[in-house]
RNA sequence: GCCGCGUUGGUCAAUCGGUUUAAGACGCCACCCUUUCACGGUGGAAUGACGGGUUCGACUCCCGUACGCGGUACCA
């Protein structure tokens, strides 16, 4: 028996990180935390003809963004190195070795073209994958079906060859999973999968086993898609004769797309406007780039938050949770059976409570990335810019679209908005407006208001006929935080200068 | 086709047989606040797939049906 918590994730660097990842991630690193444990990041690449470069390095970033990074891992090598999987290559082979000689594998010779030959034969109405399975075996060119001799014979001549799985027949399985309660399965329905490829790699499923036996993993969380072949691992964790050490499992629900079903995909992100990857990922092949929630402006902690409450919540109604608050309250019992539709609009809402809730100077670090380089040294100015927009800020790239005006002036003024009220009486306001301004020794919003309330009495004008005009001068467009504001920022030069302006197109 | 897993409002979801006229949040709508736009506040519409059981009592347990998803590769 496992005494100590040991639980992994085991991407294969294929590409980019999915949020479905991510929670995976999330959810395993979690439990660990929360059982004072460990969380193992091994690299599943033992499917050579996939291999994608960077997509390792990028994993690493993603969940460093992420703030789970992992405690052993291909960097941080702990006592079960090696962590990649395609540096274990000869502890596979020992292993399906052993399986042969107890008798619950074989080799199989069959080419890919024999294989097909064999679907397209067996292929009918009422099955339309024909498996190799305990009734094909016997038709195909196994070691179950050839002599010593012959067998032998083909080893010796380095006949391409893989090793399948001998699975049983007339055997009910049970899997007791921490989500689902128990699961079953009918070993007559379970065709003989390949353990063993013709390269020398495993498939994930004798990597998966002797991994987690070899690591002493002891709770095992993966996908849903994954609960299907568990019969599989279920066998091969008994004919291994480690049924003792078998990690206690957990099949986590699908992250599906917002509209209509199925899992989602980063084709949805595309498709809807959302991005699906945690970070941005460009695949160096097809030079596609995939946006990733850090570059479209989500704090690491609101993400967080959001994928935990995807599927799992501790019953109290709380939302808001910090990594801590959610190591504390997570119970793997408590995750959803079923799958839950990704809402991007509620992701957003929780980065919005997120951005509220950062100390001022934590929240221009997070949004420097996000305004042009050109402004970079207007720190100060920003800084106080800060807590006017700070609530109109939903992503952090919101930044630039709230407070432009408060550092440059306004490109193009939506002069329409103004011309269909405007007259001379408004012209003439103006006018005063800039003296008044210009006569002010103290610039100040308070300052600034009284001298504008001045005007507007003396000109009997009505200052809501005026306030428009005058913020649409100032930022060019009906938006942005009160005109007062704005003006005493703008420094008083600019104030004027905008009016100028304006006036000179209207 | 077969196998497995699911199914509470548009979405995330509470409820673990009875204090529920089925919480809360996002979104939506209305109003208030705001001489802009947001934020915020108040209120509103909106939910147990269907059919059988079991039980004094079922959203909750069982069976069936429907629907959805996943798997069915020398991919993970």
């Amino acid at each position: 028996m496992n005494t100590q918590v040991r639980v992994r994730f085991a991407p294969s660097p294929t590409g980019g990180l999915h949020i479905g990842g991510v929670r995976t991630v999330l959810f395993n690193y979690l439990f660990a935390k929360k059982h004072k444990g460990a969380f193992v990041l091994r690299i599943e690449d033992t499917d050579q003809s996939r291999f994608v470069a960077g997509a390792e390095e990028y994993i690493f970033q993603c969940l460093a963004w992420c703030g789970l990074n992992p405690d052993e891992s291909v960097l941080q090598p702990g006592e079960h190195a090696p962590y990649r999987q395609s540096e274990r290559k000869a502890i596979y082979w020992q292993y399906a070795q052993q399986l042969i000689a107890q008798g619950h594998a074989y080799y199989a010779f069959d080419t890919p073209e024999e294989l097909g030959k064999m679907r397209e034969q067996h292929k009918s109405e009422q099955n339309p994958t024909p498996q190799y399975n305990h009734s094909l075996r016997k038709h195909m060119r196994n070691s179950l079906t050839m002599s010593e001799q012959e067998v032998a014979a083909a080893l010796t001549n380095n006949t391409p060859f893989v090793i399948r799985l001998k699975v049983p027949q007339n055997k009910l399985l049970a899997l007791q999973d921490m989500i689902r309660g128990e699961v079953t399965f009918d070993t007559n329905l379970v065709d003989d999968k390949v353990l063993l490829k013709a390269d020398g790699m495993p498939t994930y499923h004798l990597a998966v086993v002797v991994d987690d036996y070899l690591m002493k993993i002891s709770h095992a969380f993966r996908g849903e898609e994954w609960l299907p072949s568990a019969p599989i691992h279920l066998l091969l964790w008994e004919y291994l004769g480690w049924l003792d050490a078998m990690p206690q499992w957990a099949h986590l629900p699908l992250i599906l797309k917002p509209d209509g079903h199925g899992k989602l995909s980063k084709r949805d992100g595309d498709r809807l406007g959302f991005p699906v990857f945690a970070m941005n990922w460009e695949d160096p092949k097809t030079k596609e780039l995939n946006k990733g929630f850090k570059e479209i402006g989500f704090l690491p902690e609101a993400f967080i938050n959001m994928l935990a409450l995807l599927g799992w919540n501790d019953g109290s109604g709380q939302e808001l949770f910090s990594l801590d608050e959610l190591i504390q309250q997570f119970d793997i019992c408590r995750v959803h059976k079923g799958g839950a539709k990704f809402d991007y609009e509620k992701a957003k809402w929780f980065n919005h409570q997120y951005i509220q809730k950062l100390e001022p100077s934590d929240l221009l670090a997070a949004v420097s990335p996000f305004i042009p380089s050109a402004f970079h040294g207007e720190t100060k100015l920003m800084e106080r810019v800060l807590p006017l927009i700070k609530d109109r800020l939903t992503l952090l790239s919101d930044i630039w679209e709230q407070s432009h005006f408060f550092f440059t002036n306004p490109e193009k003024i939506d002069t329409e908005a103004i011309q269909s009220k405007w007259d001379e009486a408004k012209k003439a306001f103006y006018v005063s407006l800039i003296n008044a301004f210009e006569q002010m020794i103290t610039w100040n919003e308070a300052a600034i208001e009284a001298t504008f309330n001045e005007v507007v009495a003396h000109h009997g004008i009505k200052k809501g006929d005026v306030m428009l005009p005058f913020r649409i001068m100032l930022v060019g467009g009906k938006f942005g935080p009160g005109v007062f504001a704005i003006a005493d920022l703008i420094t008083k030069e600019n104030c004027i200068k905008r009016i100028q302006n304006a006036l000179q197109q209207l």
